[in-house]
DNA sequence: CCGCATCCCCAAAGATACTG
DNA sequence: CAGTATCTTTGGGGATGCGG
């Protein structure tokens, strides 16, 4: 890893807990100890050797530790250790701002996920979450979905904009718009 | 970005913020309005072209806003939004976390940091961050840095431990010891 | 099986030069 | 000054292999 170098308590805490999979690691294992292959399905799409070398790296750093149960169990779990336990309330934090409100935003068939109030913009669509859920799973059509949405704004920019959107859309590239 | 795509708070906030760099911009905005040049040399290492990555992110994700000065100033800073400024509890439990004790470790001519209490080892040295400096940067040796120690273990393992640390080692491979 | 290690590939970071 | 352009290097993603 390439370290930040500089004296800040934060930039020390993400030379240790900054890489990408290891915060999530971490929040593993608060639930208690576990096993390799539980971290490996708790934490969708890492990859095996990711996964493996944050493991001696965090054991490294004094974060975790690996220990084999005893017979006839004969299992290795990790766990953390009193430092990484401590990285608790800086899980908290992070979870009670990331649980905050966000909104979805579609620019020219680009989905991206942004925070805080939606902007004024050329049409902004409000629906359930269960809508767009229909939507983007092809249980429902735009016009169907735009039916149960309270549209600000121009309503053909609206529909253009949800078209990407659209679960018939994800077979074929999405139009520049 | 590579999106975890977890329903959990703490991947959609490392979602935002957890791409290398993405915190300690948002440490440095915390302080105020910055200048691209300020952070730049705030963030001693970063490259140009990443931080102006970063900063568009940022903007995305409704954490940082962009805001030209009005005349005849006339300069473009950056500065926290209602969501930036959000972050700061959890900036204060990392800089609590990382600020805590930690050590050195010296396996085979590699130095890693660790935290927590030192663990039992074939020797443990312990000195002051002085004498380490010094002896990093030449002005003692392994000898006259020992002198200023408490060695608890075998002290011909802890030399040579500590040679590979000398500034004269810089310049050959370490020994693998 | 479970717990990794190895291989290849590509996207992103690092470094530096350059421009309006 | 505030970025963009370009090239090199690193490290993650994905698949697969392998020993206990």
């Amino acid at each position: 890893m390439k370290y930040y170098g500089q004296a800040c308590g934060i930039a020390r805490a993400l030379d240790v807990v900054g890489e990408r999979w290891s915060l999530l690691l971490v929040r593993e294992l608060t639930l208690g100890p576990r096993r390799y292959r539980d971290l490996a399905t708790g934490l969708p799409g890492i990859p095996s050797n990711v996964l493996a070398g944050r493991l001696k790296d965090l054991q490294a750093a004094g974060v975790v530790t690996r220990r084999t149960l005893p017979a006839p169990t004969d299992v290795t779990v990790y766990e953390l250790t009193d430092a990484g336990r401590a990285l608790q309330p800086a899980l908290n934090e992070l979870l009670d701002w990331g649980r905050e409100s966000f909104f979805l935003g579609s620019d020219a068939g680009k989905l991206t996920v942004r925070r805080g109030p939606a902007p004024d913009g050329d049409a902004v669509v409000t629906m359930p979450a269960g809508t767009l859920y229909s939507l983007m799973t092809g249980q429902t059509t735009v016009t169907g979905a735009v039916r149960h949405s309270t549209v600000d704004g121009d309503t053909e920019i609206a529909r253009r904009a949800l078209e990407p959107l659209a679960a018939a859309a994800l077979t074929k590239p999405a139009p520049a718009i």
